[in-house]
RNA sequence: GGGCGAGUGGCGGAAUGGCAUACGCUGCAGACUUAAAAUCUGCUGACCGCAAGGUCAUGAGGGUUCAAGUCCCUCCUCGCCCACCA
């Protein structure tokens, strides 16, 4: 062995791991098993890129611990690989998306491997495989069998610059308040169009109350619930002319409050109303006007608008009072019913909306003395409604909804803000959706899929080859031009036309981690008793940007298949934490067109994937995002080259025994960076090994025996390295990361002395050694013995003396 | 506007209520070298002091405690999520 040449080294063992199939997962077991999932990648571009190497690098080092701990573990990996970027530049290019893909997929593989990560490579799935997109339609399918999917006409997000819809959580809000898609920050429109849907909203109950038995971070617990966006209250029935409005309200107990009603311009309600109203020409102005404004215009919340319907009037279902009714834009068309019952007098917007428009305001509830000439929107108790003055007006609440109920003007009601998930795509890279639409209009499923028989027959649906994949600007998907293919017949042999949508790009994610347990399951989507081992994954590591979009869809599906009875738990993930990035050397985010872009590959070649893997480690919490500094690999890589360069010193000169000091050095390592991997504290870890180098060089020598058990605790962090080591010194054919992680020896924790701070009114004046042997009594009187002590305390009387053993001493004067 | 989280040296960060600033980077001084790089040694929160030592510092202010970066209250700033959700 000459110097430290980690090309050398990494080579070899990338490629033996490999092919000896070292960090295999084994199905069954006795020992206790761990899984450990990363979301996989979307294969894209010539490599791994920087975020790839901060996502995986921490989760790698813990399931290397684990699986030295003793555990079965399951780190596998696969390449989410449907999606926009290889569609689009195969629209440029002419090369078939699937071509791009597998380019992609293998010099990922490739990368990942330089990086030394234990994965499981017999469990290497991909989404775009018609093997596994078999399963991923099977799945849709069964929704759609048990009426979750639905073809349904409503208004969607369309964008232009993709061709395509997209689902709410596909849109995000710019910070001038447009809206804009996730993918690519192009600009969104409202469309009324016929799409596909998953009825995620039956399961928002269920999404919520999952989340009290999972451990995620608040933050994504709170944004997942506020997604989800559930609220109490009722439907109340007003009459208008003989028909009936009806508002979603959660404060019924403000209903003797209402001075006017609201409705939303878009709401299809108004075509009737509008016949009844003396003003029809304004009204319909004002719609019109509100069209053609965008959300930001509207958002002005203290800048409301509205206009009455003259001469229409709803009649109060209590007072039986009329009402007057206004088109508003504040009120939106897709929460609740599209009206509003306004209550100025206690909520902020009616309030506003009624001080520009001159509507009277009727307090119903005591303002308490804090808000006397503010508005107020709390609780108290009732005024000016009739009968019920006096009361709480909680309990009010549920009066009002009692008799609502009782009367048949009303119901309980609970509204949530997520809208059901836009399911098809009109783009060409994507799982087919597997339905055909008869002649007549009907919708099937191109199998039976309780019939494995025809399942096998029929599925995979495959995804046919098509010249030309630009998507078009009418909605239709780029299969649609492929007629062979859209044309078909039905069980009858009459003519049917196949659904030419395809699935999201989050299809094949819903349901990943089921197939790592079973990935080439060719008779269901995975074998029940295999499920019933590893799932759920125990630890789940990812990007913060999914948590309401793959975090929820897939927690969706995994419910609705509990449901089902076809996976063995309730909940698909038991723990989650969210990764943060790395940022380019001058702190913003890494982009080709700022060239600050950071290639993890280039070093692993100039510095090594060891090095590499401990200063990502080393940069702080993985919930964070850093600046990248090439310091930081210099000074990892000046770690890796000490301990290369120890370890000659070891094998030649070595000491029979260590020194206690080595060895106690080598405990509290051990001891250390078990607690701190455990707590997926890597940085620290990271700064425990250089504390242990340091001391040991101070000593100079090591025993052969304390030096493998510090190549075991290096090797989750180093793994190359430590494997090169391990084989050299220790004889031993097996893999460094196949032995048992090192034990720690309790009494070189603790040293004979113990050295104490001496507070003298909460400042430390003076340092106590003594021996551990001594009662606390004797340890007392030896510090009041001692001469700084004597010299601070001089004269004074001692008030308080407080010894907390082992620890520190506060003597008061 | 609402929810969640965070504020510690020049920088990344460490600290079960018990010696704040571990570990690393940067910087400075020195050794080696013709020189530089690399490497090694020492110093590196601020202030006073020749030193011994002392005073002040964890966003600001208050409180609890023998003891607070850590717990409680008020405020400020930043980040993320949601946002006219009735």
């Amino acid at each position: 062995m000459g110097s430290y040449d980690h090309r050398e080294i990494e080579k070899k063992w990338a490629d033996r791991w490999f092919e000896e199939k070292t960090y295999q997962a084994k199905d069954f077991s006795d020992k206790p098993k761990k899984y450990i999932l990363a979301e996989f990648p979307y294969p894209s571009g010539n490599a791994l890129h920087a975020g790839h190497m901060m996502r995986y690098t921490v989760p790698d080092v813990y399931a290397r611990y684990l699986r030295m701990k003793g555990y079965n573990v399951l780190f596998p990996m696969g390449w989410d690989a449907f999606g926009l970027p290889a569609e689009n530049f195969a629209v440029k290019s002419g090369i078939h998306p699937a071509i791009t893909t597998k380019k992609a997929i293998e010099s990922y593989r490739v990368s990942m491997r330089k990086m030394g990560y234990g994965i499981d490579w017999e469990r290497e799935i991909d989404t775009t495989d018609p093997n596994y997109y078999k399963w991923t339609q099977w799945l849709f399918l069964k929704f759609f069998q048990q009426g979750l999917a639905e073809y349904r006409e409503m208004p969607i997000w369309w964008c232009e610059q993709l061709k395509t819809v997209l689902s709410d959580e596909e849109v995000l809000t710019d910070k001038d308040g447009n809206k804009i898609s996730e993918r690519g920050e192009y600009p969104v429109e409202r469309k009324l169009l016929k799409q596909w849907v998953l009825k995620i909203t039956k399961y928002a109950d269920k999404l919520l109350e999952g989340l009290d038995q999972i451990e995620f971070p608040e933050a994504i617990k709170s944004a997942q619930r506020s997604w989800i966006g559930r609220s109490y209250g009722a439907n109340v029935s007003f009459s208008v002319n003989g028909t009936k409005l009806e508002v979603f309200t959660t404060r019924p107990d403000t209903i003797f409050g209402v001075t006017y009603m609201a409705i939303s311009p878009e709401s299809p309600i108004l075509e009737t109303l509008l016949r009844s109203a003396v003003n029809t020409e304004e009204v319909t102005e004002y719609i019109e006007e509100s069209k053609r404004k965008s959300d930001l215009e509207k958002l002005k919340s203290k800048d409301k608008t509205g206009v009455q319907l003259e001469g229409v009037f709803a009649k109060h279902p209590f007072t039986g009072e009329n009402i007057p009714l206004f088109v508003a834009d504040y009120v939106l068309m897709d929460y609740g019913t599209g009206v509003v019952m306004g209550v100025p007098a206690h909520d902020e917007r009616d309030f506003d909306f009624a001080k520009k428009l001159g509507i009277k305001i009727i307090p119903v509830i005591e303002t308490p003395k804090d808000f006397e000439g503010k508005l107020y929107t709390g609780s108290g108790k009732m005024i000016n409604s009739a009968e019920y003055n006096g009361l709480d007006s909680q309990d009010f609440s549920e009066k009002v909804i009692k008799r609502l109920e009782k009367e048949g003007i009303g119901k309980r009601e609970t509204q949530y803000k997520l809208r059901d998930w836009i399911f098809s795509r009109q783009r060409y890279w994507g799982e087919p959706i597997p339905l055909i639409h008869t002649h007549d209009g009907e919708i099937l499923s191109i199998c039976d899929i309780d019939d494995p028989k025809d399942v096998d027959a029929k599925l995979p649906l495959r995804l046919p080859d098509v010249p030309d994949y630009t998507p078009s600007s009418d909605g239709a998907s780029p299969l649609e031009r492929n007629k062979e293919w859209v044309n078909t017949t039905d069980n009858e042999g009459n003519p049917a036309r196949r659904e030419t949508n395809t699935m999201p790009n989050w299809a094949g994610s819903c349901w990943y981690f089921i197939r790592f347990v079973d990935p080439k399951n060719s008779e269901s989507f995975a074998d029940v008793e295999k499920m019933k081992y590893w799932l759920p994954v125990d630890k789940y590591f990812g990007g913060a940007e999914h948590t309401t979009m793959h975090l929820l869809y897939s927690r969706f599906w995994y419910k609705f298949l509990f449901d089902q009875g076809l996976v063995p738990n309730q909940e698909p993930y038991m723990w989650r934490m969210n990764g943060g990035l790395l940022l380019g050397p001058d702190g913003t985010k890494m982009s080709k067109s700022k060239g600050n872009v950071v290639e993890p590959m280039d070093i692993v070649e100039n510095y090594g994937a060891d090095a590499l893997r401990a200063c990502i480690c080393f940069l702080g919490p993985y919930t964070d995002t850093y600046p990248w500094n090439i310091n930081g690999i210099k000074s990892t890589w000046r770690l890796m080259k000490n301990i290369h360069d120890f370890h000659q010193k070891v094998k030649s000169a070595n000491a029979e025994i260590s020194s206690e000091n080595v060895l106690r050095a080598l405990n509290k390592l051990i001891f250390n960076v078990s607690s701190m991997i455990e707590s997926l504290k890597m940085n620290t870890a990271v700064s425990e090994v250089m504390i242990f180098m340091n001391s040991v060089k101070d000593s100079g020598e090591i025993s052969q025996d304390s030096w493998m058990k510090f190549l075991k605790v290096l090797a989750p962090l180093a793994p190359f390295l430590a494997e090169e080591l391990w084989h050299n010194i220790s004889g031993q054919e097996t893999s460094i990361h196949l032995q048992p992680w090192p034990e720690v020896e309790a009494r070189y924790l603790e040293s004979e002395q113990i050295i104490i701070p001496v507070q003298i009114n909460g400042k430390v004046r003076a340092e106590v050694t003594f021996n551990r042997a001594l009662s606390d009594d004797e340890v007392k009187a030896m510090i009041l013995e001692d001469q700084t002590v004597k010299k601070h305390i001089g004269t004074s009387e001692l008030k308080k003396f407080i010894y907390v053993p082992g620890k520190i001493a506060n003597i008061v004067l």
